[in-house]
DNA sequence: TTTGCAATTAACCATTTGGTTAAACTTTAT
DNA sequence: ATAAAGTTTAACCAAATGGTTAATTGCAAA
């Protein structure tokens, strides 16, 4: 699934895939053995331990989570086009890694003493870079509202409020389908439609 | 917390309070044991096995979460002043009770089977009302939008904006003092702030 | 006070789980 | 061809975990 089918990579993408589901309690070393198909010794072999492999993996989707999460901001598009652009590519990303966005937030939760630094030296300093995003494109709005052109936002509410509309709906997938009844076709059409409520919602709040 | 101290509710309170930090799989029936102060051997006394506990505590939170999500809209208010003290109540809510809303998400992706009907029964019926209460809503809105005093919107977006724009954050707790490197302190002044942030752009979005 | 029942506990049990080991198999270099 | 190194496996181990049991304690009715 992500690289060529040497040893260490099968286990890895074994390890993704029931980690992802599963968590780091719910997901066992001889289910991630049996899904790589290969002895369970092996995933000690190559990965030590339970923790040393949901390391490596974390590590990885963290980088994938907000990798995809900064990259429309660092183009020349104006604010209104870059929160359209990043609703359409970051929804289209959730809905082909579904489990993503549950997975990271509750491993966070699960794991709090690996907040700050640790994280920080594992990921190339993905909170750094965050934080610079972050930054300038509150310049870019300080910008475009002393223009005129948009209404003064902090940069912390527009975002949460993005991830917020963007992210929820998929990890509450379950609960959407229990509440409106909806089946798996049902729900894949409403947060595609979603794109377009999310864009009206947002950029009618920029507007003056 | 919850009732008297009679061993039952100890233990159901003791039960509640390690579930819901840890969920079905990251709890364990010797901690809830020492938390109740009681012997393991009673837990299953007074609930013959994990799975059962875990029931009664789940579906207990389950309505305590959709109950709190129900009761205001059926009052006389216009919409927009429901939505308003929607989002006081429910985020006052959720401020006292925090991990409620990662529980329920968490628990429903992992029991799929307990979707419809089980749950259902175990729970007074609780989406069946839940869906009545989004009827009601729905007429109202369509009432209003025809009187020319908001626009016209589906229920389900409506309802999907406001539950998104005030649980992701509760559940991306940790993430988001992570990304913005907030302290416990500053978080909660987020979190307060946010109240009208939402009631702006949500209402802001009724408007013609 | 004694009898009987409910409540509580310490000790125990079987299974699961993360992890290890020693042997076997495969590949590579000489 | 063969030795050495790397790879893979079956069998095993200790700790943890959900659950049981038999004995003990507490208490209310007779």
């Amino acid at each position: 699934m992500e690289q060529d089918s040497n040893t260490e990579s099968l286990i890895f993408d074994a390890a993704k895939s029931v980690f992802l589901e599963k968590g780091f309690d719910g997901a066992k070393m001889q289910n991630i053995a049996d899904t790589a198909g290969i002895n369970k010794a092996l995933l000690h072999y190559y990965y030590r331990s339970k923790e040393k492999l949901f390391d490596v993996v974390f590590s990885q989707i963290l980088n994938q989570f907000f990798k995809k999460m900064g990259e429309v901001w660092e183009t020349e598009l104006s604010i209104e086009e870059k929160i359209s652009a990043f609703i359409d590519t970051y929804v289209d990303f959730l809905l082909k890694n579904p489990f993503i966005p549950r997975f990271v937030i509750n491993t966070l939760a699960r794991f709090p003493q690996n907040a700050g630094e640790v994280l920080e030296g594992k990921t190339n300093g993905i909170f750094t870079k965050m934080k610079s995003i972050l930054q300038k494109i509150q310049n870019d709005i300080d910008k475009e509202a002393a223009a005129g052109q948009i209404k003064p936002v902090k940069i912390q509410d527009l975002m949460v409020n993005t991830i917020s509309l963007i992210i929820f709906p998929i990890i509450a997938e379950p609960m959407i389908k229990m509440i409106f009844g909806l089946n798996q076709n049902d729900y894949k059409n409403f947060i595609i439609q979603r794109k377009q409520v999310i864009k009206d919602l947002l950029i009618r709040s920029l507007k003056k």
